[in-house]
DNA sequence: GGCGATTCGATGACATGTCAACCAAGACGC
DNA sequence: GCGTCTTGGTTGACATGTCATCGAATCGCC
């Protein structure tokens, strides 16, 4: 039971900065998406990822853990989407039990129609604020931040006896 | 109507980085909150805020705007927590309209009790993973980025005829 | 081949967030 | 003081996200 080390100043500065940024940068992406392609955030993510495969097509679980979604969300997310008729779900051949995601043209159009305004936005909101040193700084760390959290989530191995 | 610059390999990295780090960040920082003081990430931020106001009370439209919460959305979340006896409303005794947001003896144990642990964590996942100059370029940019997003959204002149 | 354990995805109940009214009260012009 | 406009906060309807549960299918092991 240590003595808790409280943020110095820097810390503090840099942690308060990156929540507010966090908030901000999302309100006004969020408007912009809505604005100027009836998407929402979740809409343009699920649609992204999916258009990046060359079928655009994935199993959905596969799509969920790509974007760190419960498969319970994305499921009821797609649903909704389905319904707006930019995915469908198809069965899944070698898996009777399995769902496969599927970007249906229109869904296509969506997020091409989508992307170039959303690009702009990210550069002209953020990554254009950024010197060259500080976007390498980002991914430098933001990598590194990242594999530890992957650790601590590691599938737990399977007889393992692990605390 | 020019061509969409997209990303570069650095930019693509870094963006992707962010988001990644940022959903992972806030899972495990959610999680580590409601097993060890039962609270939620929101929670948190309003007992937070509350708490480094000297007396522990704030008109509430104050702690929406410092939060970038909708008024709406602080009024029902205080509600529950209301409920849950962390907080408490008192009446604006300048504003009749006005109402002001009151952490109770049981809200400041509550944040008393958490912070330690979620100061810890945020060390131990995101900042002590970090260099210096890196936790001193996070500061800095993020507080440029916020600068600049706090522009768009200033609240228009009164009778401006700006674009 | 068969049985228990696990995985996949869907679903319903519930918690949380957004949006558009709404009411009451202050602010302003007169 | 009195109409009108704005502001502060609440509320209800609805969209979204979480959690626990379920049925069906697959896996592992014998």
């Amino acid at each position: 039971m240590e003595a808790t080390r409280w943020l110095d100043e820097r810390e503090d500065r840099a942690w308060r900065g990156y929540r507010r940024m966090r908030r901000l940068l999302d309100l006004e992406l969020a408007r912009e998406l809505t604005q100027d392609a009836s998407l929402s955030e979740p809409d343009y993510d699920v649609l992204s990822d999916l258009s990046e495969t060359p079928q655009g097509r994935l199993r959905l679980s596969e799509l969920a853990d790509r974007m760190l979604w419960s498969r319970s969300r994305l499921s009821h997310h797609l649903t909704r989407m389905q319904q707006r008729g930019l995915v469908t779900r198809e069965e899944c051949p070698d898996d009777a039990r399995g769902a496969i995601v599927v970007l249906t043209p229109a869904g296509r159009n969506a997020i091409e129609a989508a992307a170039p305004g959303h690009v702009t936005a990210v550069r002209q909101h953020f990554l254009d604020l950024l010197t060259p040193a500080e976007v390498e700084a980002l991914g430098a760390f933001t990598h590194r931040v990242v594999d530890h959290l992957a650790q601590s989530r590691a599938p737990r191995p399977r007889r393992g006896r692990e605390s």
